[in-house]
DNA sequence: GGTCAATCATGATCGAAATCATATTGTGTC
DNA sequence: GACACAATATGATTTCGATCATGATTGACC
């Protein structure tokens, strides 16, 4: 998937977009600021913050391997959130100019871009069901099921919104229950 | 939003496209029937169901007003899921054979289906991120906030993903807090 | 006006996850 | 090898939402 959307974005005008690579705590665009680029991450976490009245940060939405964000950015003049790398993250920054008329002249690109929206509504609404299981071991056997499990412990936790400590006991339940196999500490598999 | 998509879905031919009322319980299709339409809901609700090994139902995505469903479809050769009404819907049928004709050919289409794609990504994530607040009240409030209450408690609550009988409670006890206004039995206001 | 079904609203109880705390382990650095 | 640190893992307690139950209200139907 990723590498057809590499493909995908390479049939373009390669020259205007830009590989990055940012580190964790790097902000990528401010709210408020004028709207330039879609944003495409291939691999780390890139986390959409609003900030309450009371100065809170609000992770809004979370975009991993694979995913477009900011898509609000084609209709609006400027963005709604913040975004901050949630770790070392490599993204490549796609001008909206290039994508609005790829998405006019190009139909190969149009169809292709459909189909990535596509993907991502089902992994959403995927995701949505996922977190909407009240029993924590449900949901972390359905995580796991689901292939969410690539990094540590806690990144599992903020995928499943669960605490680590739920999603610890969660997974020791799995395995005693023969659903799971440990692989080592921090490290299962179904 | 919808109003805009009926314009876009009548600028295709027409003649094929079938606009149907299915009374609650009503099966739109079935899991493993060939693919022919996307759907896109007008009124009430559609959900998308699996069978788990055991036979028990398991709704993957709620569809409502606004919404198109079984984007998959476009996708692939057969339905992953059955679709259900889960109340009486006014839905239209429109067949990939068309959708896919006008991606192609239709510029204004293909642009305008991003944008209902986009907004549907865009939905989702707010959707996610509510569903992710643990405290009842929280959720309901935020519930309230994005504009879900549009009918009775139980609907507010099978958006939410709370029991009736927790939503009750949050409800009352934020009228109590000063933070909703209730209007009269069932209906409360931000 | 009476009946009925569905929904709203509330009460009591229980279990599970959050929270707070602590011990252990693995990794990176020196 | 020693040390520091972060993550894993586990323990104890608290909180809150799910569950089960019941009464009240409302709208549709006859």
């Amino acid at each position: 998937m990723i590498s057809i959307m590499i493909d995908l974005f390479n049939r373009l005008n390669s020259e205007t977009f830009v590989q990055r690579t940012v580190s964790k705590g790097q902000l990528v665009f401010h709210q408020g600021d004028a709207t330039r680029y879609l944003v495409y991450v291939l691999s780390g976490a890139l986390v959409l913050l609003r900030h309450k009245s009371d100065g809170e940060e609000v992770i809004v939405h979370t975009a991993r391997s694979g995913e477009t964000l900011a898509e609000a950015a084609l209709f609006t003049d400027h963005y709604h959130c913040d975004c901050k790398a949630a770790e070392e993250t490599e993204l490549v920054l796609l001008p909206l100019a290039v994508i609005r008329n790829a998405m006019r002249e190009d139909q190969v690109f149009a169809q292709d871009f459909i189909a990535h929206l596509c993907h991502q509504i089902i992994s959403l609404r995927t995701r949505l069901e996922l977190v909407a299981i009240t029993s924590a071991k449900e949901r972390v056997f359905a995580g796991l099921t689901e292939g969410l499990h690539t990094g540590t412990i806690r990144e599992l936790a903020a995928q499943v919104h669960l605490t680590p400590e739920a999603t610890n006991r969660s997974l020791a339940q799995l395995v005693k229950d023969g659903r799971l196999r440990k692989l080592g500490r921090g490290r299962y598999r179904v």
